[in-house]
Formats: structure tokens, C-alpha cells, sequence
DNA sequence: CTTGAACCTCTAGTGACTAGAGATCCTATC
DNA sequence: GATAGGATCTCTAGTCACTAGAGGTTCAAG
């Protein structure tokens, strides 16, 4: 039995944050001591460690309560496998955007030769998409 | 002279969006017609195309709002420049982090045979972190 | 038995919007 | 000039995943 501090220390999650899982409903209401404190079993250390991993991940709350719930009731692992997937082209998305964003900034910074009491060429760009390359 | 439904036409940010930053302080005040409707001019589209370029490159409306001013009362564009470079830097670090979170889960996908009644390799592999090659 | 660290609940704030209710305005057509 | 209906107005509340703070109670060590 632990303290809600104790598991905190223990899986590396705040202790406010673990009492929003709680009413997220990702963690199951614990037991509580005499005086109404948290009192966490054993269990409750591996399914924090699980979301904490998730979230670690990248995954959202939403992602996590569907996985601990095949978890839960084992068997078919099609939809787990289904939502690594979609979150892994997700990820995928996301880099591809930020690298043109980056080149497109890098562009943009380059664009202004600095020369005092001229206009601002990362500025002036700013202000016009037209001379953009890419979308973003 | 536009209306609120015109300019955003004409800048694809939605309506709400445009009244939202007038209320965030990036957008000023627009003078208002006999009935009390926002009629725009000119110098307010360039501003929010300004403003919807930014949050394309996925600037914060903060950093968008510090380079607004820079744009207002021109000189010196040292600051813009570090707003760029750190916003630079930020997408890199982003991308890191996003590119290792890839490999991550590509592993944890394919440490699951499938087998039927086995316990899903993927899901055993979120209850512990142990099993994990890098941080995330 | 006392101290003080840890815990409790509750509310509100973050960023950048989005959604909806209910009322008013504007413009084009008749 | 009347009317229809699309556009606009303000205001509140919701999103996600927390975080911060107030004000009060409990626990464990000495």
C-alpha cells in the first residue's frame, strides 16, 4: 500500500496529475486510509507505469483508457495494433510538416541582410506568403 | 471597408478566430458600422495575413504578437532574429524527439506475433518501460 | 504529544481556438 | 417600403492535459 506520494516518486508522475487520471477515469478510484488519504496497491503501480509509457509516447488520454481496456479484457489485439498504427502516421505527419517548416523558416532568416535602418527582410516575408515555396 | 466574413475569406482564418485575436490584443479594435458591425480596412488584412502566416509556421500568437510590435516601430530586427533562430531550434528539437518516438513504436508494434489467445506483445511492451531502448 | 510534511477538495488558469444560444443587422428582392 | 434570410453581434462554456493556489486535514517521526 502506498501513499499517493510514494507512487508519485515511484513512476516519475505528479501527484496532482495522478489524481486527474483518477477522474479521467484512466486510474480506478483507490482505497483510502482511516482519515480519507489514497492508498495505492500494487496494480495500480503497473497501470500507472503503462500510462505514464503511453503518454511518454505520445499517445493521448483517449488512446491510453482504449488500450488499458483491451488490456484489461485481453484476447484480440487488432484495435492495439490499430492505434500504435494510426499514431505512428500521426508522428510520421507531424515530422514531415515541421521539416518544411524548418526549411521554410531557414529560408525566411536568410532572406534579410540585416543592413541597419532597413526594413526587416524576415519581416517583410512575413508579411507576404505570396513568396513563400511551400504550403504551411 | 470589409466585414468581418469578407476579410476572412480573403485570409481563410474563420470569423470567431479573427475576433478571438482582437481579443488577445494581435488584431486592433476595427472601426464599427451605424449597427455596430466590425467593417475592416486595408492595413487590418495585411495584419492578419501577417498573423495567419505566423501561426502557419506554428509561431506562438506570443512570439507573433513581439513581432508585430518589431513590425510596427521598425529599427533594429535582432529580436525578430532570435525569435526565428529559437523557434528554429524548438522545430529540431521537436523533430528529434518525434523521429525517436517513431522507432520506438515501429519496435513495439512488431514485438507482437499476433498469436492467437497470446497476450499482445505491444501492450505487454507499455507495462514496462524496462524493455525500452531509449527515453522518451 | 507535537511538529511539519504530506495529503485532501475545490476552483481557476493555460493556449488557441471551437461551438452554441439567442438576439440584432444588412442587403437584395419584391 | 416591406420582408426574408444570411451575416453579424455578445456571451458562455467546452476542448486537452495538465498546473497552480487556497484553505483545511491527516499522518508519521521524534
Amino acid at each position: 500500500m502506498f501513499s499517493i506520494g510514494r507512487l508519485s516518486r515511484a513512476t516519475g508522475v505528479k501527484v496532482p496529475t495522478i489524481r486527474y487520471y483518477e477522474e479521467a477515469g484512466l486510474m480506478p478510484p483507490p482505497e483510502r486510509s482511516a482519515g480519507g488519504q489514497r492508498r495505492y496497491a500494487r496494480a495500480d503501480l503497473d497501470r500507472l507505469h503503462f500510462i505514464a509509457h503511453g503518454r511518454g509516447l505520445g499517445l493521448s488520454l483517449d488512446a491510453i483508457r482504449h488500450l488499458l481496456e483491451l488490456s484489461d479484457k485481453g484476447r484480440d489485439c487488432t484495435d492495439a495494433h490499430q492505434i500504435a498504427a494510426q499514431h505512428l502516421s500521426d508522428i510520421r505527419a507531424r515530422i514531415a510538416r515541421l521539416q518544411r517548416l524548418e526549411t521554410e523558416l531557414e529560408r525566411l532568416a536568410e532572406a534579410c541582410d540585416h543592413a541597419p535602418g532597413a526594413p526587416c527582410g524576415l519581416i517583410e516575408a512575413l508579411g507576404d506568403h505570396g513568396q513563400c515555396l511551400g504550403e504551411h
